[in-house]
DNA sequence: TGAACATATGTATATCTGTTCATGTGTTCA
DNA sequence: TGAACACATGAACAGATATACATATGTTCA
């Protein structure tokens, strides 16, 4: 009978803490936003993107310096910023053909520190 | 002359503000340095760990207790757990058979709010 | 000591993702 | 208006990765 309701779950090992389990699963947050979350994190996952976001943290650039700063292809550096912009971790303005970009908001530093500090007391 | 400049580059486009762009190289972390920072954001950029994670925010737990909340087979959730442990985001400890795990420090959960923070903004 | 159980890990595979190449879009200026 | 340039984007390919399956390790207990 124990078997029986182990089976409805993917686990193959017994329950330990039946309460425990009950009260984190009731206790989590809703699944969508921790996939929204890990969504977030993922966009940070990338050492392009990670790149070009510090090299914003300095000073607005267009693509093409990016694109010099990085050394990469100006289409690559395209692509992760739209992925950027789309995660809202960056914002861009025209002026004439050339388009600027800059860090969205200030506490993306933030997060990005957050990020270094932890590496930082290995 | 300048074309042969652009050719050392990957970039196929002009150099436009060649000092921002010489000032931001120098003022770059070290591109190892961001590496490992967006190796760090990887790991938090997967919904399972992420959902590991906010698991142990509430409580310490053993791996069969994760697998039945998040609902996964215990192997999957080990080679996770292997993971986060290297990335040094959960510790665990040995009580006879069972091995229990808890977040590493108190500041892996300000990082994932400071991440929860940000999605509230949209 | 050997069966039982919790956890770890090697391997294979299906899926995801970043880059490149080719091309499209939008702006300037002669 | 049409050439030139900055940038965006679609498609394809190569490399990365999460999961499942099988099996190994380590601990308890009879």
């Amino acid at each position: 009978m124990n078997l029986e309701v182990q089976n409805e779950y993917k686990c193959d090992c017994a329950i330990i803490h039946e309460d425990v389990v009950e009260k984190v699963k009731a206790d989590q947050h809703p699944e969508e936003h921790l996939i929204d979350l890990a969504d977030f994190f993922k966009v940070l996952g990338d050492s392009t993107r990670i790149r070009i976001l510090s090299a914003l943290a300095h000073s607005e650039l267009c693509v093409c310096d990016i694109a010099h700063v990085l050394n990469m292809t100006q289409s690559s550096i395209s692509h992760q910023l739209r992925i950027l912009k789309q995660a809202r971790l960056v914002r861009n303005r025209r002026d004439g053909k050339v388009i600027y970009y800059r860090l969205d908001d200030e506490h993306v530093a933030a997060i990005m520190n957050a990020g270094l500090v932890h590496l930082s007391h290995e």
